[in-house]
Order: C-alpha cells, then sequence, then structure tokens
DNA sequence: TCTCCGCTAATTTTT
DNA sequence: TTAGCGGAGA
C-alpha cells in the first residue's frame, strides 16, 4: 500500500448489497464482478445511483450492462436517456449495449436490437429538444448553431457596436469577452465572482461586461442563433419552468450520465430539474480524472452528488482495473498519490507484467521523434498493430516534430485533438453559405458571405443584412437589392444559387455538392495553396453526404466536429492500419496496449499557462495521470532535456535545458525503468568492461558536429 | 473597398 | 515572435 495522503472518504459509502445469487445468474451479467452487478441490478426506483468507476474498471461495460440489464427487463429504449461526454463515446455506448441485448435474446440475427435515439452529449441532446419545443419557448425551430469562433465574432460585433473596441484603456478582447461570459453561464455564478475568481485584471468592466452580454443575448435572439451555453441555459430555464418540468421529467423514465466529474454546474442543475428525487438517475466518474475545469467543470458536481437527495444517493465504487498491469498502476497510483485530496482509492489489478514502465531521456524534441517513431515499429514487429499504440501529449503542436518523422518514414498516422479542420477558412465559408441558406436571419453568416464577393466591403455587407433585416421576407428583400457595379456579377450568380439553395432545389448532400462548385472560383482567387484547400472540400462532402437533411448536417457538424487530423494523405480507410496520436484530453475513455507520452518535463505537463494556481497544477496532475492509466502492457514517458526557444530572431540557437515533470518524484521515480536514448558510447565502452579494442572515426565525427 | 502600417496582447485543453 | 486589430490613406 502507497502511504496516501489526504484519503477522503465519501460521504455516505453504504455497502451495496451484494446479491447472493440464488437464482439463475442471468448469461449476460456472469462477466461482470459483485461490485459491477451491483450496480447494474441496482433498482432506480430506489433513489439515485453514484458510481464511482476508477480508470479501467470497467466503466463504459458497466454502464452498457446496466442499459442493457434495463432493456432486457423491459424498460423502453425510447425513454431513456443517456447521456456521454462525446458522440463517440454515445455510438460507442449504443454499439456495446445492442450487443448485450443481441446475446440475452438469442434472436435470430435479422432482428436487430432496439436502437436508443436518446443517446449522446449534454449539447447534443439540448439542441433536439429545445428543436421539439422551440415554438412553445419562443424559439425559430430553423434556429442556428453558433460554434465558439462564430460565437467570439459576433461578441466582436456587438463589442464594436457599444464602441468599447476604441477605450483608451483596452476593453478584453473578443475571445476574453466570451470566455468570461461562457464562465459565468456555465458555472451558474455572478459575473462579479467570476471576474474576481478567474478574470481579476479584467474586473474593472463589470458594467461595461453586463452591458455587452445583454446586448450580446438580444443579438443572438435577433439571429436567431444560439451558441454552445445557449443549448444547457435554454435547457435548463425550460426545465426550471413548472409547465415543463413535469413534461421534461417524465419523458424520460431512466437517465445516465457518463464522466460526470467533467460537468458543470450548468448541467448539474439539468439534472436535477429533470429527476428531482433522483429516481431512474445512474451518475458514473472518476474524481481523480477530472480535467475539464477550464471548461467550467466541477469535481464538487461528483462529491456532492449524493446529498442533492434524501434519502442520499447510493454510491457504490469499482476499483478493480481489468487494463493495466501492476508496474503501469503502481507508477500511475504514485503520480496521482502525491494530489494535495483525492477521493477514490489506489486501483489494483491481478494483470501480473514485469515489465516496468519507462522514463526514457532523449537529447531534444528531434531525438524524441526518431526514438518514438523508432519504438512504434519495433513494437509493431512484436505483433503490436499501430492501431493498438498511441501517442499523447499535453498539447496539440507538441506532436509537429513526430508528425514531420513519422511522414518522413512513411508511418500513417491519425491525430485526434488540437485544431480542427472545420476552423479552416475555406470550409467555413462553405459551410456559412449552407447556414445562412438555413437561417437567412443570421447576420455573421451573411457577413461572411457577402463580403466574401469581391466589391462587397463591410459597408455594403451591413447595408444588405439591414435590408433583410427590416423585411417581411429577408430572401425577397435579398433579391431586390442593388450591389455596386463592380460586384453586379458575382452578386448575381449568388444571388441565383442561395435562392436555389433556399428552396431546396438540389435536396441533400446535392447542396453542398452546389456550394462547393460556386465556391470553387473564390478558392482559387482567395488562396494561393487553393489545390490543398480542394481537397479539404472533398472531404466535406463526403462527410455531408452521410448526414440526411442539411438541417442535421449543420447542427451535428457544430457540435461534433469531425475530431480527426491526419498526414496529407488524408484519414485512412477503417482497415487500414494507423499510429494514434492524441491529446490527452481527446485520449479520454480510450485504451491501447502501448502508449507513449511526450515531454514529460515542467513546462509541458504542467504547462506553463497552467502553473497559477494551486487548483490547476492539481488538474495537471490528474491530466498525466489520465494518459497513464491509457497504458495496458506497456508505457513509456518520454524526458527531452533541451528545448529549442522557438520565439527568438533569425538563426538563433538558443534553447533552454528542461527538468522532468514536477509530478514525478524521486520516490514515483524507482517505480519505472530509467534509460537514456540514444545510449551513450561512453557507457556502453564502460560497461564493456575490459580495453576495447573499437576504433573510432573522430575526424568524421567532428565533421558531422555541423551538419 | 482594399491595403498597409503600427501597436499590443497572447501564447492550452473542447462541447 | 506573431497574430490580429484598428486606423489612415490610396
Amino acid at each position: 500500500m502507497t502511504s496516501a495522503p489526504a484519503l477522503i472518504e465519501l460521504p455516505a459509502m453504504t455497502a451495496l448489497p451484494i446479491h447472493t445469487h440464488t437464482k439463475a445468474t442471468p448469461d449476460y451479467l456472469a462477466s461482470l464482478n459483485d461490485e459491477q452487478r451491483a450496480a447494474v441490478e441496482y433498482d432506480g426506483q430506489r433513489g439515485p445511483l453514484l458510481v464511482i468507476a476508477g480508470a479501467g474498471s470497467g466503466k463504459t461495460k458497466t454502464l452498457a450492462h446496466r442499459v442493457a440489464h434495463l432493456a432486457v427487463q423491459g424498460a423502453d429504449p425510447q425513454r431513456i436517456l443517456m447521456l456521454t461526454f462525446s458522440r463517440r463515446a454515445a455510438a460507442e455506448m449504443s454499439r456495446r449495449v445492442g450487443l448485450i441485448i443481441n446475446q440475452v435474446s438469442s434472436a435470430p440475427a435479422a432482428q436487430r436490437p432496439p436502437q436508443f435515439p436518446w443517446a449522446g452529449t449534454f449539447h447534443g441532446i439540448g439542441a433536439r429538444l429545445l428543436r421539439d419545443y422551440a415554438e412553445r419557448i419562443g424559439l425559430h425551430p430553423a434556429f442556428t448553431i453558433h460554434d465558439r469562433s462564430d460565437s467570439e465574432d459576433l461578441m466582436a460585433i456587438v463589442r464594436h457596436e457599444l464602441e468599447f473596441s476604441t477605450t483608451q484603456q483596452r476593453f478584453p478582447t473578443k475571445s476574453t469577452c466570451m470566455a468570461i461570459y461562457s464562465r459565468a453561464v456555465n458555472s451558474e455564478q455572478p459575473l462579479a465572482e467570476v471576474l474576481a475568481q478567474t478574470f481579476p485584471w479584467c474586473a474593472a468592466w463589470e458594467a461595461d461586461l453586463k452591458q455587452l452580454f445583454a446586448n450580446y443575448v438580444l443579438a443572438k435572439q435577433a439571429q436567431n442563433v444560439l451558441d454552445y451555453d445557449d443549448l444547457l441555459l435554454y435547457w435548463s430555464q425550460m426545465a426550471a419552468e413548472p409547465a415543463f418540468a413535469a413534461e421534461l421529467g417524465a419523458r424520460f423514465d431512466h437517465v445516465l450520465v457518463d464522466e460526470y466529474q467533467d460537468t458543470n454546474r450548468l448541467q448539474a442543475s439539468i439534472l436535477l430539474a429533470l429527476k428531482r428525487d433522483g429516481r431512474g438517475l445512474t451518475v458514473v466518474g472518476d474524481d481523480a480524472q477530472s480535467i475539464y475545469s477550464f471548461r467550467a467543470a466541477t469535481v464538487r458536481n461528483i462529491l456532492d452528488f449524493p446529498h442533492h437527495f434524501s434519502p442520499p444517493a447510493q454510491v457504490t465504487t469499482l476499483e478493480r482495473n481489468y487494463r493495466s498491469t501492476q508496474p503501469i498502476l503502481d507508477a500511475s497510483n504514485a503520480v496521482i498519490g502525491l494530489a494535495k485530496e483525492r477521493f477514490t482509492k489506489n486501483l489494483w489489478t491481478d494483470r501480473t507484467g514485469s515489465a516496468k514502465p519507462r522514463l526514457v531521456t532523449v537529447r531534444d524534441e528531434a531525438d524524441q521523434a526518431r526514438y518514438v517513431a523508432d519504438q512504434v515499429l519495433e513494437c509493431r514487429e512484436t505483433g503490436v498493430p499501430l492501431k493498438s499504440q498511441a501517442v499523447l501529449f499535453r498539447t496539440s503542436s507538441h506532436s509537429g516534430a513526430l508528425e514531420l518523422e513519422l511522414t518522413r518514414r512513411n508511418i500513417p498516422f491519425v491525430k485526434f485533438g488540437g485544431l480542427k479542420f472545420l476552423e479552416a477558412a475555406h470550409i467555413k465559408d462553405v459551410l456559412s453559405v449552407l447556414r445562412w441558406a438555413e437561417n437567412p436571419r443570421s447576420r455573421l453568416a451573411g457577413f461572411r458571405v457577402s463580403t466574401m464577393l469581391p466589391g462587397i466591403g463591410p459597408v455594403t455587407a451591413t447595408r444588405l443584412l439591414d435590408a433583410m433585416d427590416a423585411a417581411h421576407d429577408p430572401v425577397v428583400a435579398m433579391i431586390g437589392f442593388t450591389v455596386p457595379s463592380a460586384a453586379a456579377g458575382d452578386w448575381a450568380t449568388f444571388v441565383k444559387h442561395y435562392v436555389s439553395l433556399n428552396r431546396g432545389e438540389s435536396g441533400w448532400p446535392g447542396d453542398v455538392d452546389s456550394t462547393v462548385r460556386w465556391y470553387e472560383s473564390h478558392l482559387t482567387r482567395r488562396y494561393d495553396d487553393a489545390v490543398a484547400r480542394k481537397g479539404d472540400l472533398v472531404q466535406l462532402q463526403r462527410i455531408a453526404a452521410t448526414y440526411g437533411t442539411r438541417e442535421r448536417f449543420l447542427t451535428e457538424v457544430t457540435l461534433d466536429p469531425p475530431e480527426a487530423t491526419s498526414d496529407e494523405s488524408g484519414i485512412p480507410h477503417r482497415d487500414e492500419d494507423y499510429l494514434i496520436l492524441s491529446t490527452i484530453h481527446s485520449a479520454k475513455g480510450q485504451e491501447w496496449q502501448s502508449v507513449s507520452v511526450l515531454n514529460v518535463v515542467d513546462g509541458c505537463i504542467p504547462s506553463d499557462l497552467a502553473t497559477g494556481t494551486c487548483a490547476e497544477i492539481e488538474e495537471e496532475r490528474r491530466l498525466l495521470y489520465v494518459a497513464m492509466t491509457r497504458a495496458k502492457d506497456q508505457l513509456q514517458l518520454i524526458v527531452p532535456q533541451r528545448f529549442y526557444v522557438h520565439q527568438q530572431s533569425g538563426f538563433g540557437d538558443r534553447h533552454v535545458y528542461a527538468s522532468p515533470s514536477r509530478f514525478i518524484s524521486n520516490k514515483t521515480m524507482q517505480l519505472f525503468e530509467s534509460t537514456e536514448w540514444p545510449r551513450p558510447e561512453t557507457t556502453r565502452e564502460a560497461t564493456a568492461g575490459s580495453r576495447s579494442t573499437t576504433r573510432v572515426d573522430l575526424a568524421a565525427k567532428l565533421k558531422t558536429m555541423w551538419k
């Protein structure tokens, strides 16, 4: 047992009655251990259930079995709400539930398992419910959804209208304003508190920010758009209305939430409003894996959950790890064991394994890339496919050198996290056209699209949008609008295209194809690298074709953007083998046989940008813990000793020496096998013992020094 | 309307 | 260092 600091018992940790299986065990529950089984069979009518599930403890399996069990017992799949962290997690969950149910019913394969239509993210489900209730809550059902950068742009417009952009002292930037607004909404805190706690340097602007946010809300409503936060906010407000509370609550018999440690106050409010007495409510999470506080997620949600109800929620804990070998677990436990406070106990496993995780010191980032590429190939030689190997890093840009090296060696890879291809300007252009067609009141889309045409700038665009705003039918106003003669030709072509989109003449996905065709001339005019960008558009067309309607495509692509990017060969096909590169955040809930973590040095983990407060450092520690516990059989942390300083002029060769992450203490270090790469020549010579007869061509070596 | 210039502030993780 | 904004001038 490691000496755990401040190991705090969860309140009300009453043991669940473990069933003595007098009745014949249904086959499909036979693979569960006692705790899992208790969680699966817990009768939701008795009250809410909280499952604390450590990393690799079979959390998804337990949740999937619980859902399947409910369905087998006769629950209506249409009335089960499954809230997961990502759309991918939702799909995986549905798939597994389907498998279990099929196994139970041993039905002929022809009979498809029941579908679970209400599985998705909080935001995704929110969007669906709001469309459903739109008319009754004063929303236009054709509302469009702004992603983060759209929201920032709108915020910038409002900011400008209020003339905050020309104040003597610099007003917070659009992205800071948006971050403040978003945090206030998601944390359900008054603005003053948010400013004091998280944005103290903006505290002086409180009154102006209030006005800005008020106008921002008005602008969204006038344009018939919702931002990410609105999807939760409207949902929560709706559920709080007595007129809707009962109706919404009655709509779902069972509500199950995964990754509860990464939800925020607003999301907790929604749950409580849906299931006030907690009956039928199950939440699953692990406080040691809470890594989204920058999104206002609070670990208090999971810790306080039991006491929102009376009697308090049932709590059960899964501590047995089925994923990693004991040495990997020992090292991971040691890392999280140094946390200031934590609530779950150490994980244990009976997966023995002799190999300690490795702590590999390399000279610099270039060596790190070479080393990892070597290792990946070596590992594949031993029979581990590339897909079962992953390279994880704190920040998307940390993988740059490695991506180059992989491309050079023709090792295919797919990268998760980081910059989305939807953020590329040309993709946004095309999407804006579609969005404007879907919602002619969206000034943001309209502005982007119209100023794209040569000869139309902000002035003309504003005139156009004002005219459309004032008109009863904005499309009629557009057709009647006259533009400066320089723009006449392009304008006429565009209006024709727009009208056809608006009437839905080419259907879906024909709309995308025609839009891309229309856009092509602008693409070549605006960008030098039009050919590469064209490839992205082809990909966009492919993605679009997988959705049934324009509305669904626009909604889902905003809420669940295609998350992977890869080298220029595009995303490989499913059956091809490829290495996984991922930010640690995007690696959540996943596992691989072999995991390498890059840049385990101070400044990267913890990130320099997150060492302000104690809480931030603790979150970085959990981040490293999450990364380490993704590994099943092999784990290596890489420590480059030197970093080139990028922010220097010209041909400078300045670099800094990095020290290993502060999360690896001296004591923890002993749980690793420490190695260096490349092996220093001197060491090899020394260990060789007797005087070596090897000759070294020093002259050649000195020459290569300057290459 | 577009382009160029000068200034400043930020630099991560994601629905 | 650079991205990104705002303002001035062509």
